[in-house]
DNA sequence: TTTCCTACTGCAAACGATTGCGGCGACGTT
DNA sequence: AACGTCGCCGCAATCGTTTGCAGTAGGAAA
């Protein structure tokens, strides 16, 4: 009523046939004369007829949408990935029903609760810092629900995943410092419950090892927030120590990055003569601070292309058998800027 | 089915009631037994009972959805609007259905149509930049139909509009340079098609000439692309003069502005003792520079808040009245950082 | 003329929830 | 004993679309 929008039932009464001839009509059913055909679309077309979506979910209990569920948008990978999970779904005729949880496990429960009720046909999601507990999840995939995980793998079985090769790209990274004869690399890690802070740890564990450098414990330093400030009071402090000082820094993404650059600097280090520094992500700033910052870029786009591809291929499967577990894992690419160049 | 979510029915069946008093009881109606309305809820709350959104936005023709259309979504100053266009609809019970146009007026058309059929409550805005033509708007208008612009304004009367005042931003930062003793004041601008590019030039001249300053037109220079690299080049190019050079920069953004810094920085100027600069929208990495940035930092997020509370309220009122046309504009902020401070 | 196709079209139920209206039993009142 | 009232609940229509089944008319075959 309130777009005045015409209905199958408005083309059916104005012709006078039945709303069934007009939905067949409309659909090219055999069984409809091309006479009445004809007539039905010319009037639908006038009336600027438009199916409506809702009536099509209740009926068919599928809604042509699909839920993403991240932290934040207002991260530059993740709204890459927002934008090829856009593309792939629009191209494919769904919508994108968005949700942030701004990291809050709870703000993450109840966002799938309005988006189950509004009969969402799967879920792509990076989970929140807060989330260690995945039955919220757990129920969902028992009962056959399309759910494509990316970014942040669960700690589940059998589930769909789209990752990027976190640990390569650290060790890429380690290593490259390690080239450039770096030997006292430092690492300031994130949130250790998060899959993807482990892997990167572990990928500069093990170039350290390969590269017969003993790791120090104390050179290894969590930065559970990942803001800029948190890495500049944890590095200002770890550089305070006037004896025994690193000499590179692995950063486990680019913010955490610039805030110990900042720190760095503010000491009167110099980038990259007196300390190297990596960071991850890629984020747009990092080519444009003073030194351009060398980091991981990971593929978002492709990331959310691949997610929602497989998503789409799951939800049109669901007859009744089930879809194998899959990992699909994205490579990264290092991203030399000056920041880590000192040869 | 898929989920084998229970509905009114299954607990009516269950309880040998009429859906109808299931329905009643949930929603604690008066004339229902306090026995009856106990049971019903109970065992909803062991069904895990969810009302199903899609049959609601049916029955009532409203979804609860608000659509939102975007050029594109890795902007970061589009992300944090929708981080405020989520936040205020995730409050108010609204989801957010998303669509980027990447800037083509042929997907802004198609996005409004199957958001349309899916029975939108309404629609936020900031069109794509081919879009001239505005019929496309101007229907849905004519017939009530819930639109707020923002960012973007179209050439149409009566509309709601939530955009930045552009212009004070420009002459507060160029009267900031002036006021920290800078004279001779380049403006790097943008493409001068766009409105904001315009306001932005106004408020510069209009502020050297509030200080007694004869603008300069060979220091008025389009970069119409707004890259880093063209910007770096422009400047090099504009300091090349040996004769009279310029003390202070006023880019029409922070990416522009980076390049320029980065192109004085090569030429062995110091920032801000040889040359100042301001630049616009404060970019997440303008902190993080070298010396940080001085910026006109436009809000976002409350961009996206006002916006979404404005089109709420108006999809709340459409019993028969319209509503009135607006324009908010939103203050910037100048943040003063090192790149401009010399005093 | 009767029978049987065939080509069209309509009826009605269904998806899940809401809601105006009416039914029905129990009780109080006169 | 008759009537009114009140508390509780169910019927059925509705939102827009789809779809299995049944119905009708016309022509062709017997």
């Amino acid at each position: 009523m309130k777009l005045g929008q015409a209905t199958i039932k408005d083309i059916a009464r104005e012709l006078n046939v039945s709303s069934s001839t007009v939905s067949r009509a409309l659909k090219d059913y055999p069984g409809i004369s091309d006479e009445t055909k004809r007539k039905v679309k010319e009037l639908a077309d006038k009336l600027n007829y438009r199916p409506n979506a809702v009536a099509l979910s209740l009926r068919k209990s599928k809604s042509f949408t699909i839920g993403v569920i991240i932290p934040e948008v207002v991260h530059f990978f993740f709204s890459t990935v927002i934008s090829g999970i856009e593309e792939v779904a629009f191209a494919n005729g769904y919508n994108v029903i968005l949700c942030q949880t701004n990291e809050k496990l709870s703000r993450e429960q109840s966002s799938i609760e309005t988006m189950l009720s509004n009969q969402i046909d799967g879920f792509l999601v990076s989970f929140s810092r807060e989330t260690t507990d995945f039955t919220h999840f757990k129920k969902l995939l028992d009962l056959g629900f399309p759910i494509v995980f990316f970014d942040r793998m669960p700690d589940l079985e059998n589930t769909v995943n789209v990752t990027v090769n976190d640990y390569q790209g650290a060790y890429d990274a380690v290593n490259h410092l390690v080239e450039q004869g770096y030997k006292k690399i430092a690492h300031l890690s994130g949130p250790q419950n998060l899959a993807i802070s482990k892997k990167r740890k572990e990928g500069y564990l093990d170039a350290l090892k390969n590269a017969g450098i003993k790791p120090r414990p104390d050179w290894i330093i969590e930065c559970p927030f990942g803001t800029e400030k948190e890495s500049y009071d944890i590095t200002s402090k770890l550089f305070s120590n006037s004896v025994d000082l690193p000499d590179a820094i692995f950063a486990h993404h680019d913010i955490v990055a610039a805030g110990a650059m900042m720190a760095l600097k503010n000491l009167g280090l110099r980038i990259p003569e007196d300390v190297g520094i990596v960071g991850y992500s890629n984020w747009q700033f990092s080519s444009m601070i003073d030194p351009p910052l060398s980091t991981v870029s990971q593929p978002g786009f492709k990331i959310g292309e691949q997610s929602s591809k497989l998503l789409l291929e799951m939800i049109n499967i669901k007859k009744d058998q089930s879809w194998d577990s899959k990992n699909i894992v994205l490579d990264t690419e290092l991203l030399v800027r000056k920041s880590s160049v000192r040869i």
